[in-house]
DNA sequence: GACAGGTCATTCAAAAAAGGTATCAACCGA
DNA sequence: TCGGTTGATACCTTTTTTGAATGACCTGTC
């Protein structure tokens, strides 16, 4: 049973005919009516009732029209469905997420790919960046978002945005009511970080910054993720270097912070990394998107310079 | 793109291997490599990376192997539900009924049926018994319950079961306490008769009936089912005579009584009618169910001589 | 009651499609 | 570098499908 026999019977069904049938499926009667036939005996059931008038449905000719309609969406919609996956418009992306990237970002960049490839079915995973890596190498992901990621040769990374950093401080500390802010200042105040696995970390970063400054930071607790640094800034464990994006988390009792004489280099970078040679067409479509919002970003930026 | 071309591209999915899913096939390798090149053609995608290890599904083509098990499950299913319909077990068979076989008769053998051929949906339709020809006639139904119908050519009759007549009375009538009521009592009651359309009908019967009794009943009110029949006698429009069937109807106020000597032809006959020569498998298969009905009724009656 | 005009079924040769054998080119690991 | 693997190609054979002509049957008409 193929589908050119189920399309001749369905066209006969159609027609009650077979001299029509054949001319509408370009092709002339005798082989029309053989295929009927061997359909017939194939399934081991009379599809027909031959009538002086032409060609009448059986009851189970009739289930088997209806079957067979349902059988050519099925057919027709796999094809569809095949050519946009093949554009990368259709499918499944494994992504990993982790970090403040999650807070502003990320979702920011979601959302865009979801209106720009509505059929693309986004899986986020939330794992840590070692942990992203491995996944990576196994196939388990596609694409991971991350920050501070050493080069590496067969994983890709290729740069989101880079923030720079906001300081976290209890309302009630008198930092909080001070004007200007100084990062020296920051030798006084007991500080909470928060550190992901793998070096470099932003524990890394923020101590190199303390020792150019020509300070030594008293750090109150470590701690593995942004939102739990603030929560313990909104309980008084002291203060907490955040990116931008992270200043988006607000609980009571924490106000966010510049610090006038930020080093330049004071940034951190929201990256995302893939297979090195991954030639998915979803991943290609997800970097094409990446493009825009970076180029959409920059604008937005550019009006503050 | 037909069913062969998609069962190979199905094997070397799973296979990862042209050989190995040739030799699966019973066909030597290059008519497999050919069959997977025209199916990436003819769809204008790569369904594989061919490395040097073997075949690697591509996205495109991991969602197309995924969209031909469905497929193959339709067609498969397909299959057998065509040949179960040609045995008369799956399918839809419309039925009419009315009047009072649908009190009890009816219901006990679609039971029946629907227990045998669990796979055929039987759709009722409530219709009077020249509206059931008619719908025979235009192939809307393909069965009608009735009673008191007369031979007609095209449509085939066949008697369901033959009841005896029962007088529902209103049980503040002093027939209601009568220990012994015979026929000819009726003629100083008044009367409720339902008929439906077409002759010949159950008035026509009653109404023989008591001529042959010697009397002319007094008809208080002619309604058009038993239903309503009983209901009036509940409120004392006065006695009704009624099938075996539609005793199982109880009102309030409402007592059945057997009447002594109840002519022996005071019966009345449940048939069901269905197209004369036709060959449907189902309307066979409800015929047979119909048969064994019969036979466990015959059963039940005997053992009461 | 013969006949014209429909229906589907059958025959046989031609065309098209699928399959088989032998061979090739590329890659990988020993 | 060299077997052993992979998929691709060329060429021929077999099988399947098709087409033109024709047959058999029914129906309504004259």
């Amino acid at each position: 049973m193929d589908l050119r026999k189920l399309r001749y019977f369905l066209t006969v069904a159609d027609e009650k005919n077979l001299g029509r049938a054949a001319a509408l499926l370009h092709i002339s009667q005798p082989p029309l009516t053989r295929q009927i036939h061997q359909l017939e005996d194939e399934l081991g059931v009379q599809l027909f009732n031959r009538t002086p008038k032409g060609m009448e449905l059986t009851e189970a000719g009739y289930l088997l029209a209806k079957e067979s309609r349902n059988i050519f969406a099925l057919v027709q919609q796999a094809s569809e469905k095949t050519q946009r996956a093949s554009q990368g418009r259709l499918g499944r992306l494994d992504v990993a997420v982790f970090g403040s990237g999650v807070l502003d970002t990320i979702p920011r960049l979601l959302l865009k790919f979801k209106s720009d490839y509505p059929e693309v079915k986004v899986v986020l995973h939330t794992m840590e960046k070692e942990e992203q890596i491995q996944a990576l190498r196994q196939h388990r992901i596609s694409l991971g978002f991350n920050r501070m990621l050493k080069p590496l040769p067969d994983i890709t990374s290729e740069l989101v945005n880079r923030e720079s950093l906001l300081l976290a401080v209890n309302a009630n500390s008198p930092l909080a009511t001070q004007p200007v802010i100084k990062f020296k200042e920051l030798a006084n105040h007991p500080m909470v970080l928060f550190a992901s696995s793998g070096r470099p970390n932003f524990v890394d970063k923020v101590m190199s910054l303390c020792y150019s400054a020509g300070f030594t930071p008293e750090i109150t607790q470590e701690v593995g993720d942004v939102v739990t640094g603030v929560a313990l800034v909104a309980s008084g464990f002291g203060v907490c270097l955040v990116s931008k994006s992270g200043s988006t988390l607000s609980l009571p009792g924490v106000v966010y912070r510049e610090i006038e004489d930020m080093p330049k280099d004071a940034t951190i970078d929201l990256s995302c990394v893939y297979r090195t040679g991954d030639n998915s067409k979803l991943l290609a479509s997800f970097l094409s998107c990446l493009q825009e919002f970076k180029e959409l970003n920059a604008d937005t930026n550019t009006t503050t310079p």
